[in-house]
DNA sequence: GAGCCTGTTCGGGC
DNA sequence: GGCCCGAACAGGCT
């Protein structure tokens, strides 16, 4: 599931317990996600590194988490296609198969991620200097934040001109947290077709500041429908019609028969009359 | 049983 | 080197 929005969800699920100290660590090290480590030896001893170490906090960059505990102590979460986190109980917890890390908290709940599919990745580090490790703070602007520019999104537009536009928007190098269903909506509230060229865009002087907008209007609708309850997008949102075949443009006076085909290997909505 | 899938990485080709 | 693309990863769900 997770994009932007969810991903904020999900890493919200846990900051109750900042401020809780970890008093075990439950670590199927020789799980897929744990891939980061290199050998299912490393993921254990990095696991152990958390032990009686208290939660000091929990944040998000697009779909990147981070978990920062005491003495330089990190956790950082990609939850892939299927990840989640949650915070059960420690009282008659019974853990599934697909629970690769369980964190028992001195609040008497248990941090838990689960990942069926293990596309996600978890994993552990310490750093020394008292700050965030250096891969996140090298991480691009996210789309809320003043760094991500109309001259940013200009730039990704020239550099990949060549691309389908839709492509372009799931590289998380330049649209940190954007995802399939993000993109499509993106490209349904511009009137744009999925597969038109990057380089088409590139070529009219308003699309870039309207991709700009848009971005991060959506950025901002999004968190604040699905990051706090997981609340349905409304009606009028693609969102709500994307999923199966079968679904009608939203759009007032529209109410075409929504397209739903492959593009590079991403299943991909649009309004053939809208985004003609 | 077959097909589908909200993500990322890797190797091949141009 | 830069960029584009398809394949691979895995398991639950329809």
């Amino acid at each position: 599931m997770p994009e932007l929005a969810e991903v904020a969800f999900y890493c919200r699920r846990w900051s109750p317990s900042i401020g809780a100290i970890v008093e075990d660590v439950l670590l199927h090290a020789d799980k897929r996600v744990f891939r980061g480590h290199g050998s299912a030896k490393a993921a254990t001893l990095a696991g152990r590194e958390l032990m009686g170490r208290r939660l000091v906090s929990t944040r998000t960059h697009g779909k990147q988490m981070l978990h920062g505990f005491e003495g330089g102590r990190w956790l950082a979460v990609h939850l892939g296609m299927t990840g989640e986190l949650s915070r059960p109980l420690v009282e008659g917890l019974r853990l599934g198969r697909h629970d690769h890390l369980a964190l028992r908290m001195s609040d008497g709940h248990c941090l838990v991620f689960t990942d069926p599919r293990q596309f996600g990745v978890a994993s552990i580090e310490v750093v020394e200097d008292g700050r965030e490790p250096d891969w996140w703070r090298a991480l691009p602007p996210e789309i809320s934040s003043p760094a991500f520019t109309r001259s940013r999104v200009s730039e990704a537009l020239r550099r990949h001109a060549r691309s389908p536009i839709k492509p372009l928007l799931l590289d998380q190098a330049w649209f940190p947290g954007i995802g399939n269903w993000m993109a499509d909506e993106l490209l349904w509230r511009l009137r744009w077709r999925p597969s038109a060229l990057a380089g088409l865009a590139a070529a009219s002087p308003e699309s870039a500041p309207a991709l700009w907008r848009e971005t991060r209007r959506l950025c901002r609708d999004a968190l604040k429908v699905i990051s706090h309850d997981w609340g349905d997008p409304p009606a009028s949102w693609l969102f709500r019609h994307r999923w199966k075949d079968g679904g009608f443009c939203p759009r007032r006076s529209c109410g075409t028969p929504l397209a739903r085909e492959d593009l590079r290997g991403r299943t991909t909505c649009w309004c053939p009359r809208c985004q003609g």
